[in-house]
DNA sequence: CTTCGCACCTGTTGGC
DNA sequence: TGCCAACAGGTGCGAA
């Protein structure tokens, strides 16, 4: 998946390439794409036809732009987009051959490049939605924190969330509700650089070790960002195809049996929450066993 | 309330 | 060459 400098990639292409301009036609490929939208494609279709979407905005790794204002709504609407595991939204020319797994596709008033939405695993979709004020967050994405690249996020609160939490480390990490944008390989990487095993109960985290697991996250998500996020695969592009170039910085997350960049100790690989975690065994030791 | 496991999909990779 | 298991960057839901 995209993770939040991917996710903030795309968000940056879509105010670039797509904020500002008026849907001529919307098609739907797959219904499995719009299942989130209970009314149905043919709804899903008419909602935003016509429409103009004025922004595009980020909560977490959602994705929403607004509609103008329009007599037929009387409140905001947006068009949400999560992209799952293997989403793309492309700004492409209508001349470009159809991506075997194009989902959606968006046609503009002025004639210019499409927006396609394409997903292999079918895991991401797209949804039209009351937004309160236009600009207001979808009631969909209001359970999603706040992320810690965001001026507002709330330090001392995540502290005592996390510390009250009676979970690992990596799974209050990972929990969406807690902090927003950080994903599994994120996950790893901010671990590492904090010194701290994923499978470290949260509330034994001292205030000095969260405030190091946060400058983790900040400096590996801000990285990532800066180098256009991780592409390990043409999977994870910007809205015009192009692929980041984080995954050569990456310490530990993929890299079994190559040498910690910081003591030269093999990376080591263990299945955790039924995926994969990695870790250096000797800046990360495993937590001892609870008494 | 919190926490956890799994279902939801398609494709690639590596071992036998 | 084929087959099959394991794995891939996420989230929502139901169960305990």
């Amino acid at each position: 998946m995209p993770e939040l400098p991917e996710v903030e990639v795309v968000r940056r292409g879509l105010e670039r390439w797509v904020a500002g301009r008026t849907v001529a036609a919307v098609e739907v490929h797959h219904p499995r794409a719009v299942r989130r939208h209970l009314e149905g494609a043919d709804d899903f279709t008419a909602a935003l036809t016509g429409r103009t979407l004025t922004a595009a905005h980020r909560r977490g790794k959602y994705l929403w732009m607004p509609l103008a204002e329009d007599d037929s709504s009387p409140t905001g609407r947006a068009l949400v987009a999560h992209l799952g595991m293997s989403g793309q939204l492309l700004v492409e020319k209508p001349a470009q051959p159809d991506e075997t797994h194009l989902r959606a596709r968006f046609t503009f008033t002025d004639g210019g490049r499409e927006l396609r939405f394409v997903d292999q695993r079918t895991f991401g979709g797209l949804v039209v939605e009351d937004a309160p004020d236009g600009e207001g967050i979808p009631p969909r994405l209001a359970h999603i924190a706040i992320d810690p690249l965001d001026p507002s996020f709330d330090e001392p609160a995540f502290t005592a969330a996390l510390r009250r939490r009676h979970t690992e480390v990596k799974r209050a990490l990972l929990d969406q509700t807690l902090i927003g944008g950080v994903g599994n390989i994120y996950a790893d990487e901010s671990l590492w650089r904090a010194r701290l095993h994923g499978a470290r109960p949260t509330d034994r985290l001292t205030r000095a070790q969260v405030a190091d697991l946060l400058d983790g996250v900040r400096s590996v998500l801000g990285e990532a960002l800066a180098q256009g996020g991780t592409s390990f695969d043409s999977l994870y592009v910007d809205v015009n195809g192009r692929s980041g170039y984080f995954s050569r910085f990456l310490a530990v997350y993929g890299q079994a049996d190559r040498p910690c960049p910081r003591c030269g100790t093999a990376i080591v690989r263990e299945s955790f929450m039924n995926r994969s975690s990695y870790s250096c065994p000797r800046c990360q030791p495993r937590p001892r066993a609870r008494r």
